[in-house]
DNA sequence: CAATCCATTTTGTGATCACATATCGAAGAT
DNA sequence: ATCTTCGATATGTGATCACAAAATGGATTG
């Protein structure tokens, strides 16, 4: 009726502190075991508090955020256990989602893959920290919607939400121009995998994908320890009790 | 120090509110698309809204709720549409957690499972619709408790929550106690993978228990259409563009 | 009979207050 | 110097209030 104005941002201010803490924790703002409190969020977001605790409230049920006895809450920090336990469970996930994806590919997302690809390869080049950890965000997260599930995407994002803050320890690490052009590379496999609508391919690669970053960065970070291996699917010594 | 007094609860209100939702979701007392109000929930828990519309704002994270525009909350339904995209995710995540648990299994737990499995049998035959449900939810959680992994767990019952209000419906369904009476026996044959450590044959025999279950369902709830199958690895008509 | 209008009620949202508990810091004791 | 003690401060939690937007339900009009 009239085209005088346009639409405004109409959603209620928790959603947004919500989007806006999720954005810090994706961009690695916040340091894994950080404290964090309600009434210094309102402040630094401008708000009161009310609009804060519920998005807190919502980033401890998505595991983002820990609730210590002490009813403080921290940034969720990953240990050497359960490090190993989480990126599994992204590779099958993940992994699933571009199975997904490479049945459902159609030919316009391929060239937009390798073109999210390309400029992920040139922040590389670039030295540019933050643009590589985004720009393999974006690969990722542009597979992950070609798959059209929301569901997918949902549990995707809240597995995301939980390593956004030590991936902002990569720009630190020796090698990680290295790593990161090797990842390049196994995109390139997984967009090729999608062309050929090659599922299992697709899926085995994007799990590469994740299993090589991971162990790079947990010989690393964590200092050695044994690699990390895919799981076997069967299990040596049949009958036996596993030895504690 | 003192045993003349035992350790209270000490969880806040908010929390409990959170989990007897959760409950009520999982046994179907809400139906799907009901509309929950915040102060209406809070009179009937005996709280005020304050507790409520944060244990809410926790289940719209899960997806077990939703939100509509009008930003009155509702109970999240399941159209034929993204049905089958939920079963299949829970196929994937509820069948990764079966491999796990095979490849952890210690002699015990295949017992305990074969116990509680009966205890499902039991309710069957006594035509207790409300022990059936319970005690297949029992053994799946079981399984996955087995996987020894909370993210996984964390994931699943999420996954879980999202079915609890249209699993109410499958009692009233004829033929109900033969469905139920082959879930008995699939469950079996999860349970001889895990004795056997066949991490392989425990997550297709998981899978093969939702699936089928599933597909049951959506026969005599969604009203037929296609029967639900297993994702291809490989499309048909490479390099074809799919029509829509 | 159907549609429209308007007063009333309901409902989510944000802000503020009250309070119990935890944390911190300085003064005091051993 | 180290530990303890105690007042002051900070913090999460629950309750209540205020308000805008939506839903409701008659009364009125065509």
């Amino acid at each position: 009726m009239d085209d005088r104005v346009r639409p405004i941002d109409v959603t209620t201010v928790q959603e947004r502190v919500y989007q806006e803490l999720r954005n810090a924790l994706y961009q690695g703002r916040f340091m894994p075991g950080e404290v964090l409190t309600i009434r210094a969020l309102a402040a630094a977001l401008g708000t009161s508090p009310m609009p804060v605790r519920e998005a807190i409230q919502r980033l401890v049920t998505e595991n983002a955020l820990t609730q210590l006895p002490n009813r403080t809450f921290q940034v969720a920090a990953l240990t050497l256990e359960n490090y190993d336990e989480w990126i599994r469970v992204r590779c099958e996930v993940e992994g699933y989602a571009a199975q997904r994806a490479a049945l459902r590919a159609r030919p316009g997302i391929c060239t937009e893959l390798r073109k999210i690809n390309r400029i992920f390869g040139q922040a590389i080049e670039a030295r540019d920290a933050g643009g590589m950890l985004e720009g393999n965000q974006h690969f990722h997260f542009a597979v992950y919607e070609a798959a059209d599930s929301d569901a997918l995407l949902k549990i995707i994002g809240s597995l995301w939400l939980r390593f956004g803050p030590v991936l902002a320890f990569v720009q630190h690490i020796e090698g990680s121009i290295e790593m990161f052009r090797r990842g390049v590379a196994v995109h390139e496999r997984v967009i090729a995998a999608m062309e050929r609508h090659d599922a299992k391919e697709a899926r085995f690669a994007l799990a590469l994908d994740i299993r090589a970053a991971a162990s790079w960065f947990r010989r690393h970070h964590f200092g050695a320890g044994e690699e990390l291996q895919p799981e076997p699917l069967q299990r040596r010594g049949l009958g036996q009790a596993r030895p504690r």
